[in-house]
DNA sequence: TTGTAAGCGTTATCAA
DNA sequence: TTGATAACGCTTACAA
C-alpha cells in the first residue's frame, strides 16, 4: 500500500482532503466507475480483465481511495457491521465472550457494535432500534431476559439475532431463535454432586435473578441432582441481580433464615460469590471450614481470591465464537434451521470445599 | 410509540417488510419528501408548522417508519458512530472505562464500535481503516503505544482521535492528540512513599512493556520518588506485557538476579502482580511476609485476592468519561486546543504489605 | 468484458 | 414555511 497523495500545506489542520471515490479513480484510470467497483470489490473481480483490475487497483493505491460502507450499505442493504448487547461488560464473564465474538467477526470483515443493556429492558428496546437505525446484519443478545421483548422486536424489524448466555423457555417459541448457552443443569449438578460426595447433605442454593434463564436452569439443575441424591434444598434463595452487592445481600438474609442451618452452598455465579465471602466474613463464618461453596463460571482470577473458589468452568471463548458462527450462518441462509446449542461445563475443585462440620455454622 | 404495520401473514419467515421510507411517509402525510425529513429531524423541526409536524410525526409512527443512519450519513457523512480500540479486552481496566464511554455515547445518540488490538500494530492500523470506511465520526484509542503510526493514521484519513491511558511521548507532538491518562509518576510515588514509610530500603520495581507510556512513566515515576528519599532502585525489569503470565516471568527472572536482595517490589499493574503472587508462591515466599508487593490499578476484585493487595486505585470512569467529552467537544470544534489530562490516583493500602524482614527473603 | 443508467434514503440548496 | 431538485458514493440490471 502506498501513502495517500499529500495533503495541501494550506489545509486548516482538522480539515482533511475530501477523500477519493470511485468516480475519481474510474477517470485517473479512464474507465467507468462501474467497472471500477467491480475491479474493487473481490466478490465481482472476476468479471474484469486482469490488466484492468491491476491498472484499477494501482490507482485506487495511489488515490489512496477507501471504500465508503457506507454508500455501499445504503445499496446493498447491508452494513456489515453486527450488534452485540450485553447486560453489562463490567461482569467478568462478558468480556472473554465479547473478545471471541470480536475477533470472529474481525476476521469475516464486520465490525461490532457493541453496548451495554445494564439490565433495563427499555433500554434494551431503545438499543435493538438504535442498531436498527445503523442497520447492523444481525445482532447478539446477551442481555435478553427470558419475557422481555427484545426477541420479537428483532424479529419485527427483520434482523437476524442470536442469544449468548440466555435462552428462551422451554416451549416459548425456542426453534424461533438460536442459542448458545451453557448446560447449566448439567453444571449445578457437578457442583452438587462435588459437595454431597464430600459428605454434605443440608445445601442451599443462591440463585440467580428471578427471570434469567441461567437463574431458572441453575436452580432447577440444582432441585433434580439434590432429588436424585435424596436430598432436599437447605434453603433458596434468589439474588436480585448477578453482582457481588446482591451476593451479599442474599447471602446475610440466607444466614439469618431460622431453622434452615446448611454447611454449603451452590451459588448460581462467581460474582455473587464474591458478596457470599463478604457476608461470610462479616458474620465471622469461614468458607469452607464453616460453610463449603462453590461458584459458576470460573471467572479470571477467582483461583486467587482468598480461599480459591471451587467452580463450574464455562467454555467462554467456544460461546461466543459459536454464536457467531451461528449468526453468521443464518444470515447467509435464512431459512437454515435454529440451533440451540448447551457447552458442556466442568468442575473445578480448589479451597472453597471441604467436608462439612458436625453441627451446621449456620442453623 | 404505536406498533408498526402488521406484516405480511403470507410473508416467509425472515423477510420482513420493506422499511417505511420518508418518501412514502411524505405520500400519507400530503407533504413533500423534505418536509418530512424536517419535520422528523429534531434539529431541523423548527423550520416545520407545528401542525405538520405533528401529523408527519403521526404517519410516521402509524408506518413504523425508523431514520436510516446509513442514508443520512452517505448525505452528512456523519454516522454517529464512535470507534474505541482497546489492546485486550480480557484485561480487566478496559471493561470498566468501555462502559464508561459507550454509557455517554449512547446518552448522545452516538453507536459505538469496539475492536480488539490485540497488541498488534498492525491490526490495529488495519481496524482503523476499517473504522474509517465505516466513516466513524471520531476515534478513541485506549491502544496506541507510542511510536505507532495510530495517530498520525488517523489524522492523515481525517478521523478526530483521542488517546486513552495512553499518551503521546513528551515532546513527540504531544499538542496533536488529547490524552486522558492517570497520573502514572505520582501513582507510583504514592506506593514508593509507603513502602518506605513502612521501613523497606531495597525496594524492586516490576515494570511493564517498554515503549509503552504507562510503562514508561510508572517507570520515572519509581525513580524519581526513590531518588527523593535518597535510595537506589534495588532490581528493575520490565514484563513483556501487561499479563499475569508475563508478570509470573519477569517475578522469577527477579528473584533469580544475583545479589540484588529486595525487601519489597513495586509492580506497574495489578494483572502482573497475579503472576508476582504465583512466582511468589513457586519459589515458596510469602507476599507481604517476605516481600511485599504493590500493584497499581485496583482492578476489580483484587480486595479479595490473598492476600489483598494494596495499591493504585485509577479513576476509571471519569478516564472513560472524560475522554468521551473531549472527542465530542473535539468533533464539534475541531480547532478547540488539544487537553491531557492527568487523573490523580489513591494509594489503597490492603494486605500485601508489610514491615520488611531484617534479612532480605531474596538476595 | 465494459458502459449506461437507475436507485438506495436522506439532506442541503435554492426558489417559490 | 414548503416544494423541487440534486447530490452523497456505491452497486447492479441491462445493454452494447
Amino acid at each position: 500500500m502506498s501513502l495517500p497523495p499529500p495533503r495541501d500545506p494550506d489545509a486548516l489542520p482538522g480539515a482533511s482532503p475530501p477523500r477519493a471515490t470511485i468516480a475519481d479513480v474510474a477517470r485517473e484510470a479512464g474507465v467507468h466507475a462501474s467497472t471500477v467497483s467491480r475491479a474493487l470489490n473481490p466478490a465481482t473481480r472476476g468479471m474484469v480483465t486482469e490488466a484492468v483490475a491491476l491498472r484499477v487497483a494501482a490507482v485506487a493505491d495511489r488515490l489512496g481511495w477507501r471504500p465508503s460502507a457506507v454508500a455501499a450499505g445504503l445499496r446493498t442493504r447491508k452494513s456489515r457491521t453486527i450488534g452485540i448487547l450485553v447486560p453489562d461488560l463490567i461482569n467478568p464473564i462478558f468480556p472473554p465472550i465479547l473478545h471471541a465474538v470480536e475477533t470472529l467477526l474481525a476476521a469475516q470483515g464486520y465490525a461490532t457494535l457493541v453496548a451495554n443493556t445494564d439490565n433495563d429492558p427499555a433500554r434494551e428496546a431503545l438499543l435493538i432500534e438504535r442498531m436498527a437505525t445503523h442497520l447492523v446484519d444481525g445482532l447478539m443478545l446477551a442481555s435478553a431476559a427470558a419475557g422481555t421483548g427484545a426477541i420479537s422486536l428483532c424479529a419485527r424489524l427483520g434482523i437476524p439475532a442470536v442469544l449468548i448466555n440466555r435462552r428462551m423457555p422451554e416451549g416459548a417459541g425456542c426453534a424461533a431463535v438460536s442459542a448458545v448457552t451453557n448446560d447449566d443443569r448439567h453444571g449445578i449438578g457437578l457442583a452438587v454432586d462435588h459437595l454431597v460426595a464430600l459428605g454434605h447433605r443440608r445445601i442451599a442454593h443462591l440463585g440467580g435473578p428471578e427471570g434469567v434463564s441461567t437463574a431458572t436452569d441453575r436452580l432447577q439443575g440444582f432441585r433434580d441432582r439434590l432429588a436424585q441424591h435424596g436430598l432436599e434444598p437447605a434453603a433458596l434463595r434468589p439474588a436480585q441481580a448477578y453482582t457481588r452487592e446482591a451476593g451479599r445481600a442474599a447471602m446475610q438474609a440466607l444466614l439469618a433464615e431460622p431453622g434452615k442451618g446448611f454447611t454449603a452452598v451452590a451459588v448460581a455465579n462467581d460474582m455473587l460469590c464474591l458478596g457470599v465471602y463478604d457476608a461470610m466474613e462479616a458474620a465471622g463464618l469461614r468458607v469452607a471450614a464453616d460453610i463449603s461453596v462453590t461458584g459458576f463460571n470460573d471467572m479470571p482470577f477467582v483461583d486467587r481470591i482468598h480461599p480459591a473458589l471451587t467452580t463450574i468452568r464455562i467454555q467462554h471463548d467456544a460461546m461466543g465464537r459459536q454464536a457467531a458462527e451461528i449468526l453468521l450462518a443464518e444470515m447467509a441462509d435464512p431459512t437454515r434451521p435454529r440451533q440451540n446449542i448447551r457447552l458442556v461445563p466442568e468442575l473445578v475443585i480448589r479451597a472453597s470445599t471441604a467436608p462439612p462440620v458436625q453441627e451446621p455454622a449456620c442453623r
